[in-house]
DNA sequence: CGCATTTGACCAGCGC
DNA sequence: GCGCTGGTCAAATGCG
């Protein structure tokens, strides 16, 4: 039986999945920022969303209840409404990790792509995130943490890099926190250690060939009305037009591409 | 047995 | 004001 996976197997594929995950998150999660910083998106209220598309590779539908894939948090679904328009349902979550914590978020399938989820983030923890607990319990670094690799793409660290803003902040300071929980918030770290081979950066390109865009075309229509259906590249073009550029550019500098997206209260 | 998920009912916001 | 739709609640059910 050639077909049966060896649990190795598995784990090491989830793992695949899991890294894909973050990168193409990582690269949705900031142009889905970028749109939504230059319009205003679906929604009744106003009140401070995420949106973020991930594709869920091959095996589009084998996670447990469509539900999203891992993240550092832990949810917990109390509803799911089928939506108009769509023939997929969408998922409602609230997080589990810390008890009091309001932060929820949405999940459907994009509806022109299965392979899809549109991940919706409200509402802000008001905890750090598990994973980062964990792996600052598990590094323990005597002195720093090794931040020097900030890596990625940002490579911002020039600025006293507020992202270890949460490991340094005191426990009691926890209630003043406002985390956008980003998905992000997992891999920082953890893409160090999954396998910085050659199939991501592979992955990378063919995502973002993929564009994964495409498949909001929705949603870029709901917000950006004037759009035609042509330019669907042309549309993050458009954003270096918008007059947030520069508000938008220091924060991504500054806050973004770290894990914790602070929030300011309302 | 405890916890997470499912699912129908209810409520609130928005458009007509 | 009414109806539609999205979002939340809570009881029932399933699973580990």
């Amino acid at each position: 039986m050639d077909g049966s996976i060896s649990p190795k197997q598995n784990e090491t594929q989830a793992s695949k999945r899991r890294f894909l995950f973050y990168i193409h998150t990582k690269l949705v999660h900031i142009r889905q920022h970028a749109f939504n910083f230059g319009h205003v998106f679906i929604t009744r209220k106003v009140v401070e969303r995420t949106v973020v598309t991930v594709k869920i590779g091959q095996n589009g539908g084998k996670l447990k209840n469509d539900g999203p894939p891992y993240d550092s948090w832990s949810w917990r679904k109390y509803g799911q409404k089928p939506i108009k328009g769509s023939p997929y349902p969408r998922g409602y979550y609230k997080c589990s990790t810390s008890k009091g914590c309001s932060a929820k978020k949405q999940v459907e399938r994009c509806k022109t792509d299965a392979s899809m989820l549109i991940i919706t983030y409200t509402s802000s923890h008001n905890h750090p995130s598990p994973y980062l607990h964990n792996t600052k319990i598990l590094s323990q670094s005597p002195t720093k943490e090794p931040q020097s690799d900030d890596d990625d793409d940002d490579g911002d660290n020039d600025d006293q890099a507020p992202t270890t803003k949460q490991e340094h902040l005191p426990d009691k300071d926890e209630e003043h926190f406002h985390y956008l929980q980003s998905p992000l918030s997992l891999p920082q770290n953890q893409e160090e250690d999954p396998f910085s081979g050659n199939l991501e950066r592979s992955t990378v390109g063919l995502l973002l060939d993929e564009e994964p865009v495409s498949c909001c075309s929705h949603m870029k229509a709901a917000a950006s009305s004037p759009t035609p259906k042509s330019e669907e590249n042309d549309f993050f073009d458009e954003l270096e037009e918008l007059p947030i550029c520069s508000a938008f550019t220091r924060f991504m500098r500054s806050k973004f591409f770290d894990e914790g997206i602070p929030v300011v209260p309302p």
